[in-house]
DNA sequence: GTCTATACACCGATAGAC
DNA sequence: GTCTATCGGTGTATAGAC
């Protein structure tokens, strides 16, 4: 993994713990042995790494959705593959999810990066969408008229859940989506 | 309004649309016309602030509570109020919900603003946990085995509603809302 | 209770040498 | 690609006069 890798990956883990604004430069510098002129020189305005950081989220959105699409498998399997990614790459480190803390961020973001955000939620919308859609259609799932509205219930309960359990311990996560599944089941 | 109520009130707001660290004695001083300075005499270090807007919040909610909790409404409409206070006091503003702000700080606030925001969340599901069992018991709701995992859900999926309307639009609130009821109901 | 003045650490950012 | 050195701005915080 060359610098610049590791800059992102050392920022998307300072993301998901302390958000946007919560590290600096001179953190990143620290980390990886180098000056902050150094980390300049990948990244001349933090606004560049940003917008790589959002890069870097779509890239994992991308490559977990197509991981939980096993062909065969229901289609609450895949959101529970989801939920489980989410327990490995946030709760088991105890971080939030790097879309939830670029929101929290909102305000203070250049808009190229609130743009960037938008495009990473719609991602997740749409993909959380059809698979609660091909579950409804499969009965697998109760009927919705609105499986938008339903997809963003999900999601917010998984986010929401992975912020509390920071706080609460990781046991409120799970019990969150297993609740989920109760009211969508039958 | 004195002096020092008039900092919580505007430390409120920029909490809610800012973060707790996304603003500064520097802010708050140019918007009362004082010094920074005089901030301080106040509220000596930012933590004492910090614990001034955990108390601000907690009178918030358990003021809202009575309010919602009018005598012979149903249990639905009781969560309903809970949201038109959420409409009311946060999207109308476009602000985040004070506890979720302090959440995404989690990590760099003062072990004391801590415990007190764990409080905080506890006065919140306690209620709602309430408010979601006496709706079970009088056949409102469908039945479930764990109160508190459903009002995680109700409340994630308001909190996050509220976040994701300030860059998707208010829609988002209300869709979301609804496709929780249709969940709990029936 | 408010002010001026100041301290010190950190922030993002740039110039220029190697 | 990394370094030293530096810039202006901002953050929390304090001392002391009025």
């Amino acid at each position: 993994m060359n610098t610049k890798q590791q800059i992102v990956a050392y920022s998307a883990d300072m993301l998901r713990t302390r958000g946007f604004n919560g590290f600096s430069y001179l953190d990143i510098s620290r980390e990886l042995g180098i000056t902050k002129a150094s980390v300049h020189h990948h990244f001349p305005k933090k606004q560049d790494l940003g917008l790589a950081l959002c890069e870097w989220t779509e890239e994992w959105l991308v490559q977990g959705f197509k991981h939980f699409e096993e062909h065969g498998i229901s289609e609450w399997d895949k959101l529970q593959r989801y939920a489980r990614a989410a327990t490995k790459h946030c709760l088991s480190e105890q971080m939030m999810c790097p879309i939830s803390a670029l929101h929290g961020d909102l305000n203070k973001l250049p808009l190229e990066m609130q743009q960037a955000l938008q495009v990473l939620d719609n991602i997740e919308l749409d993909w959380v969408s059809r698979v609660l859609q091909a579950g409804i259609d499969a009965g697998e799932f109760k009927a919705a008229d609105d499986p938008r509205g339903l997809a963003s219930v999900f999601i917010f309960s998984c986010k929401g859940a992975l912020y509390y359990a920071r706080l609460h311990g990781k046991e409120l996560f799970h019990q969150t989506m297993q609740q989920f599944e109760k009211l969508i089941k039958e």
